[in-house]
DNA sequence: AATGAATGAGGGTTCATTCAT
DNA sequence: TATGAATGAACCCTCATTCAT
């Protein structure tokens, strides 16, 4: 995202570039592909339509760098994680609070991949840049669970892509079916109450599935 | 849905209801609501326009039909489960079973629920139907969980919300998200065998999640 | 309008028709032949748009039958006059009261003409009736000016018809354009007071350009 | 209506602007607001639909922007007249001969104020340059009557408020009315000599109406 | 680097009207 | 007599996009 150019134009035109990025995230998140409109992001971009074309080609390639740009942001922060291996459940718990909290305060990325699956991921198989930044999914889980099973608290016949799945399944859907949950149980999903046990019960439910 | 009118006229026009109900679950399911078209659901119904509006108002309170049917059909297909109670962790694999092949030969249930939740709900709020529809959320659920209890299989301090929340989440998310995870997860998770196994993993853990 | 069928069928009918006529005088006033919509006048007469083509043909028609009925009304209530040709002078002022409190009573039958020549009269063109209606256009007046003349009060000379059209224009332009004049002149002209005081000015006017 | 832009785009930009807004008084005159067609006005502006859109943003704000026209074209054409107030009685005989033939060579004034009326002003309520316009809606009449009065030609009790109302009545309606009107009388009012003889017999009727 | 002007296709919706019973 | 069902044209407006400076 960032470029080498030097300069006062130059700088000018990246921080455009970002505001229309960071506007298209908010607006594609908010009223999906179809219904973001080029005008609405450029508008919140303070910029006009005519920036959007001249950087990034067209609305599906905008879209395309959208994704780009909320998987990296994704991977970046999931990076950071210092997980002690010599603790693998505490770890395990570590990660899935970490992933839980990640779509929980960054809603975008979560409408995000709900609006390219509806799209049946047509723009994400354009991207050659995302099959590179997914190259490291298990990267952080494995340790832990090697860690685990190491250390004979982990089941030895654990597959890895399920857990990674059920994880995820846990974390994601809470968030991204809110609004139906929430008025299909008659509760407030919303709540803080509620997500924090939420957090607990999946915590839980996942070293479940892991220990001997 | 159905009328007591009698006449063939009146039975015509409730066939032309129906195509056009069932063309816009197609058609909203395939492309969402903004990207539905409302040319693309009276053609596919093979009848026109006007017809929508002369029977649903508009394309917002047509899309609240859909919800209110996926909703009602989905009600049905589970009011159908004859589960034996003598054996609770043989029917908690059983609805487990059911609410998964549900999703499965069901994605418009699935991308429907999703779209309604880009939307954030707005469209369901409008309905007062679908508030009855699902007043029997956990209506297949409760008896299990309170037979295992009594014959001590499941534990005592079991949330029947975070229980019903498990399952959909399992289920859900892996049909949802089938796109962006086979790229992500560089798998194919479209396979027969992959969903096969995805099943056999989250009946197990369902179970590890309720067992004492 | 009357038909001359007995029978309670019959009955029914002609209160439909005449349900259907009064809705349309409304809603043409309201909203002028083109803004007024057919669903707008048969719920309205709460009856359905397909008796208005059985009974009226189209719209175009059903709005010559209201020019029809309007004027129809207009001369009926015109023909109750009852002047005292022994006063020239109180006649034409009560004549000037008369034409100045049906336009202020009944605005449709303003707004209508105004509607009308808008299209320039093509409705009225086609209505034989029509013709018959305003054979008897001075019908009133004349007695009224020549009553004056042999008394020696009103001027030889005047011309009928330009008496009739200044008496028509002061009545009719303050309720045509009521609107529009009451934001320029940045005066209230619906005012009880305004209108009182302007009939004072034009019965006075209309004396003045007749005597001697 | 006037950029001080240069250059020939911009120049270019304001031709567009400008004949939009012509076909549009054109169109709206004949047609109405509700009969008035965009496709109508853009292509006898040889533009298209959008422009509409780009530079007027709404069927209704592009007939604010004809409101606002014609009411300074008006009030332009009133401000070149050079009246002799040595004369009051000539000075009011041009004055009343002005707004006449300006009615009558303007017929889209009189048909635009018509529609306005017919939509009780909500059009012109919502421009607050109209209420700019008309703040001098005296200016050309007072002078006539003081110096008149001065002159000790005309009565001291004149309301200045009906003294306008009464001149505009009377070229108003004869105008507004023609079609309804020749069709009632049986008379061609649109006849070189009809109207001559007409503008002759206001303009005595309102010196009656002024003189002591 | 940045932007105002312009475009054509198509979006949802409404209209007057006719069909068939 | 009366009415639901059906239609196709057209209406206002919005969209993503390109042109020309």
């Amino acid at each position: 995202m960032q470029t080498r150019k030097t300069g006062v134009r130059a700088q000018q035109a990246d921080r455009t570039k970002q505001n229309i990025l960071q506007a298209a995230v908010k607006v594609f998140s908010k009223e999906g592909f179809t219904g973001g409109r080029i005008e609405q992001i450029s508008s919140l971009a303070k910029s006009n339509d005519r920036m959007i074309y001249y950087y990034f080609g067209s609305k599906e390639k905008l879209f395309i760098c959208v994704l780009e740009h909320i998987y990296a942001s994704f991977n970046q922060a999931e990076a950071k994680l210092r997980l002690d291996l010599s603790d693998p459940e505490g770890a395990l718990r570590e990660l899935v609070a970490f992933i839980w909290h990640y779509y929980v305060r960054h809603p975008e990325f979560v409408t995000i991949l709900a609006t390219e699956n509806l799209h049946q991921g047509k723009h994400a198989r354009k991207s050659p840049n995302l099959k590179e930044l997914s190259g490291e999914a298990f990267g952080v889980l494995r340790p832990i669970i090697e860690a685990g099973q190491a250390k004979g608290l982990f089941r030895a016949d654990i597959d890895i892509k399920h857990t990674y799945l059920m994880i995820a399944s846990l974390c994601y859907f809470y968030n991204s079916n809110l609004y139906t949950l929430s008025s299909f149980l008659a509760v407030d999903l919303a709540e803080k109450q509620a997500k924090s046990d939420w957090l607990d019960f999946i915590s839980d439910l996942a070293l479940r599935g892991l220990r001997c």
